[in-house]
DNA sequence: GTTGAGCGTT
């Protein structure tokens, strides 16, 4: 059997990447992301309307738009919307915004409920390091049985990632996880 | 071998 591809690019007027997609003809949202970390979509242009159309994406799965399917042309990146101002980033100077920064950038641990119980450390690393380098990864367990409590702890090496994390809900092995600043860190990272 | 809101033994 062969693997079909569907061109994707960050964005328009950047190269494009080819993606393979499953045997249903899907692209799956963590492939998306291996190549893309942080992408929490896909659109395309619309040839007729020059609009900007969304794919459709259900349990982890981007689904060709059904009247063209993933055809030959190129799709593009969706980003959760903090991540959409690179030039806003150039344009700050102000010592009162440095000043802010430097309180807010700082990385905490962050707690990430509702993990399947056979999640791992293994895979919760995995699935976090599409969004940026991570430092810790932890599910806790049942210290006699080892058996997963269904929440762990990540930590990120840049704010960027952190941000990123916490601006979107998360499909982990199958599941919808919520990813918080834990209530222990809640007074320090709001000061 | 089960469960599904919550808040981390070191």
């Amino acid at each position: 059997m062969s693997v079909e591809y569907l061109q994707v690019a960050e964005d328009e007027g950047e190269e494009p990447i080819e993606l393979p997609t499953e045997d249903d003809g899907t692209l799956l949202l963590s492939t998306l992301s291996a190549q893309f970390p942080g992408s929490s979509g896909l659109k395309y242009r619309n040839p007729e309307t020059k609009a900007m159309r969304g794919v459709r994406l259900s349990e982890g799965r981007l689904h060709p738009p059904p009247e063209i399917g993933w055809g030959s042309q190129i799709f593009y990146c969706v980003f959760p919307k903090e991540n959409k101002r690179k030039s806003d980033d150039n344009l700050e100077n102000s010592t009162a915004k440095t000043k802010r920064m430097e309180t807010k950038l700082r990385c905490t641990d962050l707690i990430v409920l509702g993990l399947p119980w056979k999640t791992t450390e293994q895979n919760l690393r995995e699935y976090f390091e599409t969004f940026g380098e991570v430092l810790m990864a932890q599910v806790k367990k049942d210290p006699k049985t080892g058996q997963s409590k269904g929440f762990g702890f990540i930590r990120f090496a840049s704010y960027e990632s952190q941000m990123r994390v916490l601006a979107q809900r998360h499909m982990i092995d199958g599941r919808w996880c919520d990813v918080k600043v834990p209530n222990s860190k809640v007074l320090m990272a709001r000061i």
